[in-house]
DNA sequence: AATCCATCCAACCGCGGCAGG
DNA sequence: GCCTGCCGCGGTTGGATGGAT
């Protein structure tokens, strides 16, 4: 069983609290001097109140100096649809394939955003955990730039018991997310 | 103008995976 | 093999905001 963590911030700290200007100055100073890595003694090390996962936390979704911020572009609704078919809630995953966005960003877009589209539209609810993803191997591979064919695809999609997905249906997905420079050729804002 | 309600999203929490001792 | 600690992930929460009444 697991421990409770040692980066479990004090009583004090344990509320939500939004970051200040001075608390993030301090960060970013720190990280580019220091670089990643050690969060957990980064705070007391760059004087600042709050645990490691926090600042990490801070850092990547907010700090980065590559964060892309702003609306999603249509391109980007789409790729997030079509990815979510396949990979499910696999939000970093996702997020691998967007350049600049991250995957609190896509999961808060997807839940506020494409989730109420869906099921307007009479899909089911396509909010579901990485237990049934979508079979997507019926699905016609044509790529396209319409937000609404791909949505047209998804309808066919049935939950499967096994979480197998068919990458052929998705030709012009990159998925290799660690080597290979990213295809998506989104707008670039 | 005041209140209520829905929505958005930043931040937190708990857990699993992994590495090192 | 077990324990401990760190990292990263997905789910959830709660404050802020804006629209409706």
């Amino acid at each position: 069983m697991r421990r409770p963590s040692s980066q479990k911030p004090s009583s004090s700290d344990s509320q939500k609290r939004s970051w200040s200007k001075e608390e993030d100055q301090k960060l970013i100073d720190y990280i580019q001097k220091h670089g990643e890595g050690c969060w957990p003694s980064l705070p007391q090390a760059a004087g600042l109140r709050r645990c490691g996962k926090s600042c990490r936390l801070r850092w990547l979704n907010y700090l980065k100096p590559d964060i892309k911020r702003g609306d999603f572009g249509e391109d980007e609704e789409d790729l997030i649809i079509r990815l979510h078919a396949l990979l499910g809630n696999r939000w970093s995953l996702i997020a691998g394939r967007l350049p600049g966005r991250t995957d609190n960003e896509v999961k808060n877009y997807w839940n506020s955003h494409i989730r109420k589209k869906l099921i307007q539209m009479g899909h089911r609810d396509p909010n579901n955990p990485r237990h049934h993803r979508f079979n997507v191997g019926s699905v016609k591979s044509e790529p396209s730039n319409s937000v609404n064919n791909n949505i047209e695809d998804h309808k066919v999609l049935e939950p499967t018991s096994k979480p197998e997905f068919n990458l052929n249906a998705f030709p012009d997905l990159n998925l290799d997310l660690t080597l290979t420079a990213y295809c998506y050729s989104g707008d670039d804002r």
